[in-house]
RNA sequence: GCCUGGGUAGCUCAGCUGGUUAGAGCGCAACAUUCAUAACGUUGAGGUUCGAGGGUUCGAGCCCCUCCCCAGGCACCA
């Protein structure tokens, strides 16, 4: 039996379109899943949508639509971007869906019967702007600064979870397994924050809220937002079914930063509530800002992932994202600094390699690889795998780069144009030393972009069934067939226009 | 205010447990070359020496102290 590896995003808030935020989410764990899929892993791949809560509920109500008609269309939009993206996620999960909705109240129904859920009533200054209790500090002279407004006193009852009751466990957690949270940097904070725990309200009244799933044996509440949005992820490994035991525990949970105390500390505290094992790993992610500005809607930089596949195609865009924004810190993004790396890395890079390297092919060889030779790439998969792993991707691809520029190198060195009239043996063994490192360089690219990936094994006249081999085998270095027919084919990354100057 | 991570060539960043003339890629200049998408290769310029100041040491970009700047975190906001 293959290892299993279950991988997820964290679900996509559908209070407006897809920013590109969540395409890079996405990206890093299409690498992994791809990755560990050509390792001929049993890979399963959740992303979707989070759905329920009080902005959206405003949002749908300046729209003026309801709820579920407005998440709708918007979580299609990000089922569009997976797929725009050619992601290679395996379900999709909406928290509006029945199937989300039996998982949250199981879930929900084991940790209250196992005492973790208690209700609780109390009283405090409640915004109705904000659909929140407010605290005085959070006010300014006496009203609540975002809606300048006197909240009034509210009197309320909600459900309450029994945090308090794992911090020990946590912190067991934490110190028995330093890599639950990678990297190490964002575990010492949650370690902080574990720290001071208090019980935390799970639920809201629907006075206050109506969007939202019913809490179990309770119709005048529903759950707050965060605990029906974690459980997403046992939602798609079909718990409560037994058979959510073939894909749980996940094995990462990528997140970006801004959500990691929920997923580093109430979503393992929930699952111990509950009796369900706690995921392996919550890899948390940097930022990706633009033109060195945070991005906002105010500021009017906020890049659309649409259009920049639209403007560039989508393993550029890709390649970009995963080349210059490491998964561990963050990034930026520029028009200036894609036509840089397009032109740099892609067309003068990969594109122009197996473009020389097929023309000699078909100039000096009839177009069929010639036999013989060995060269090595395998240092190269050494580091290149220890870096998917510790998540760099963008050393990975740097590793990959490394071997387009030493067969740069090695063609300039050796003049296959002057073995040509000279030495016709050496020529065979060149030619096919570099066919063969292009073979790798494919599998190499493959998890970062897999329609280029195929495109250039396809050249090479190589199945391009990735997946079906594991990767071990794919490795070994001379798979590819002396005697195969190669079509070098038009540009792989054609020269990009000038950008017009009007526009930065 | 507190905490974390940064501040190294025009730009993006490497620099292992402190050790000779501080590196890479991009960009720039020159040279060379023709297999290739005017791409590839070689060489060079470029750091007042590594945010500022002080200290430890035979010796510090890397250790200690103070300060400045940037990014992020500091519980119900996804």
């Amino acid at each position: 039996m293959p290892d299993k590896f279950y991988i997820t995003t964290a679900i996509a808030y559908v209070n407006g379109e897809p920013h590109i935020g969540y395409a890079l989410e996405l990206l890093y764990a299409d690498v992994l899943a791809r990755y560990h899929r050509m390792r001929d892993e049993d890979v399963f791949f959740a992303t979707g949508t989070d759905e329920h809560g009080a902005k959206i509920f405003q949002a749908a109500e300046r729209a003026k639509t309801d709820p579920q008609a407005f998440t709708n269309k918007i979580s299609a939009r990000f089922r569009l971007l997976a797929d725009v993206l050619n992601i290679s996620n395996d379900d999709f999960v909406r928290t509006t869906e029945a199937r989300h909705v039996v998982a949250s109240q199981e879930l929900w129904r084991r940790a209250a019967m196992n005492g973790k859920i208690y209700k609780k009533r109390y009283s405090g200054l409640y915004c109705v702007g904000c659909e929140a209790f407010k605290t005085e500090k959070e006010l300014v002279d006496g009203k609540c600064p975002d809606h300048n407004t006197v909240p009034e006193h509210l009197e309320d009852e909600n459900y309450f979870f029994k945090l308090t009751d794992y911090k020990d466990a946590l912190q067991k957690l934490f110190a028995f397994r330093p890599d639950f949270v990678t990297p190490s940097g964002r575990l010492n904070e949650v370690k902080e924050w574990v720290k001071n725990l208090e019980d935390v309200s799970i639920s809201r009244s629907i006075r206050q809220l109506s969007w939202g799933i019913p809490v179990p044996n309770d119709p005048s509440q529903v759950m707050y937002v965060w605990f029906d949005a974690l459980t997403n992820y046992l939602t798609a490994a079909g718990f409560p079914d037994e058979r959510y035991k073939q894909h749980w525990p996940a094995d990462v949970h990528v997140i970006g930063k801004e959500i990691s105390r929920f997923h580093a500390v109430l979503w393992p505290a929930m699952l111990m509530a509950a009796g369900v094992e706690v995921p392996h790993q919550v890899a948390v992610h940097g930022h990706i800002s633009a033109d060195g500005r945070k991005m906002s809607k105010t500021l009017g930089n906020v890049i659309d992932p649409f259009a920049l596949v639209e403007k560039f195609g989508v393993e550029p865009v890709r390649y970009f994202l995963l080349r210059e924004v490491p998964f561990n810190s963050d990034g930026d993004y520029s028009d200036a600094r894609m036509r840089e790396r397009y032109a740099g890395d892609l067309a003068n890079g990969v594109g122009n390699l197996v473009s020389r390297v097929l023309a000699m092919i078909e100039k000096y060889e009839n177009g069929v690889v010639p036999a013989v030779a060995k060269a090595v790439v395998e240092s190269t998969w050494l580091a290149y795998e220890e870096h998917i792993k510790a998540h760099d991707f963008h050393l990975a691809l740097a590793d990959v780069w490394d071997v387009i520029g030493s067969a740069d190198k090695l063609v300039t060195e050796r003049e296959p144009w002057v073995l040509a009239k000279t030495d016709k043996a050496e020529l065979s063994k060149l030619l096919y030393v570099l066919a063969e490192t292009i073979r790798h360089i494919a599998l190499m690219l493959w998890p970062f972009m897999p329609e280029t990936a195929e495109n250039i094994l396809a050249r090479l006249g190589v199945s391009t069934e990735l997946g079906k081999e594991p990767l071990s085998e794919l490795q070994t270095w001379g798979l590819l067939k002396p005697g195969t027919k190669v079509s070098k084919g038009e540009p792989l990354f054609p020269r990009l226009q000038q950008p017009t100057t009007n526009n930065q």
